[in-house]
Parts: structure tokens; C-alpha cells; sequence
DNA sequence: CTTTCTGCAAACTCTTTGCACTCGT
DNA sequence: ACGAGTGCAAAGAGTTTGCAGAAAG
């Protein structure tokens, strides 16, 4: 049961870390099948899901959508732009802030959440 | 194109507003086939539909799950309890809150959100 | 009557899995 | 050598769609 480092496993979190628009598993096995032709999808699943299970990637589901697969895995929020389509991460800091404490005060133990922001992004207004 | 009232349309949408469980699909068509024994999983699909582009339901889809619906129109978040799967509706006032000022100010222009909690919720703490 | 909607089943898309083989350790 | 990982292809799950007939307006 010891995670072992092969080839594919090592190209789909580099694909994962270099990407930014939050790509699809297919969208990665694309990008690694330049360098591993033989990849197979399957093996695609397999590999993201070890890595979210190790913490070392983030999945994302949107409504109407395909899941998506994050390497940026501090926790932030996104905004997803209805006109561009595009998907920018929100570091906490500049981020909306999500205040739980009414929440707390009712008996909710917070522990996480998943927040995600629609509207137009500064380049398409 | 103007829409039709149709049983089936009424009997899903009087099962959505009904429900307090965010249904999926399929429990829809169970329900409702108990009053409209023919029902067919691709009508509930296709009123669903119809519901949403209406705004008169809303789609839910959480990590590692299947697509839910929620009667429940206005704006809210959502709670979802690791331990009994249960989710509860968050209407705005005890709910959390989202500040998004600061993005605002970034020059993205906000419209909706879509939030949820993961934790514990008071009956399983 | 006209047009939308329905039931049914087949098609589709995304994701998971079984199996024999490969490769890390 | 041992066993986790891989490629391939087939299976699964959830959702969508084409079509002929039903039904709303």
C-alpha cells in the first residue's frame, strides 16, 4: 500500500501545478501525452485521485460543467467570468470572506467550505 | 415555444417544493411516479430543466455527488454534515456571509454566489 | 388543429474498473 | 521478486435526445 513515484503519476501533478485554467482530466492527458503518448485516461483518474487524497490537488465542480482539477491547494474560492468563461483563484487576503461565525453560534462545526463567485472579471467589463 | 402546463411539469415542480432533502433526479421520478405511474426519467430531466430556466429551482452539485435540486429559490447557501450527509438550507440573516467588496473594488463584478459548508452539523455534533 | 410535451429506448459523456502486463523499490 | 501502477477496453452511472404518438391551448 506504499505510494510508489512513476512517470505518469509525476507528469500529471507537473501538468497539474503548471496549468491555470483549471483544466478537465481529459485536458491533462492531453497535455501529458505530448511527453508520455502512451498515457491512458484511466490512469489520469487514478493519478488526480491520489493526489487530492494525498492533498496535493483540489477538484472543482460547477454547475452545467465538467469536474475540474486544481493544483493550487491553500484553500481560496473562484470566480468564474460568464462572459470569458474563464476561472480566476482567490487567495484569501484579497478573496471574498466568508464569515461562519453565525453559523458557529448555532451548534455548525465549519470545517471547510467551497465557494464560488459569478459575474464579469475586470477584463471583460 | 410557450410552455405548456402539463401534469408532469405540476407534479415535479409540487415534488420539488415538497422536498426538504435536495432531491436528485431519479428521487424525483420515484416520488412522483407514485401519482403518475409513467412517468419517464427523461420528462423529470427535461422539466427540471425547464424549472431552472424559470428560476423556479435551482441545481445543486456537490463534490463526489450526483446532481441535486432544490425548490428553495432565493438566494442561500448550504450545509452539508460529514457525518449524516445531511444538508441543510442556510437563508441569509443566520446564515454566513460573503463579503465581496474587496473583489468589487478589484474590478469584478459580482452577481451570484454559490456556498457550501462542509463540517458538523448540531444534531450529529 | 397546431404545437409542445411525453414515453420509451437508444445514444452520449464522463468516470470507473477488470485484467494481464510492467516497472519501482 | 513482490506488489502497486499501467494500458487497454469494456462496463457503469448519470444525463440527453430522436421519434412517434398524446395532449394542451
Amino acid at each position: 500500500m506504499k505510494p510508489r513515484r512513476t512517470r505518469q503519476l509525476a507528469a500529471v501533478e507537473a501538468a497539474l501545478l503548471q496549468a491555470r485554467d483549471h483544466p478537465t482530466a481529459a485536458q491533462i492527458h492531453a497535455r501529458v501525452a505530448v511527453v508520455l503518448p502512451h498515457l491512458s485516461l484511466g490512469t489520469v483518474y487514478r493519478n488526480l485521485e491520489k493526489l487530492i487524497e494525498a492533498g496535493r490537488a483540489v477538484s472543482l465542480r460547477l454547475a452545467g460543467e465538467v469536474t475540474r482539477y486544481d493544483g493550487m491547494v491553500a484553500a481560496h474560492d473562484h470566480f468564474v467570468c460568464r462572459s470569458c468563461g474563464g476561472i480566476t483563484d482567490l487567495v484569501d487576503g484579497d478573496g471574498p470572506v466568508v464569515d461562519t461565525l453565525p453559523l458557529e453560534r448555532s451548534g455548525f462545526a465549519v470545517e471547510r467550505h467551497a465557494l464560488a463567485l459569478f459575474g464579469t472579471c475586470p477584463t471583460c467589463c
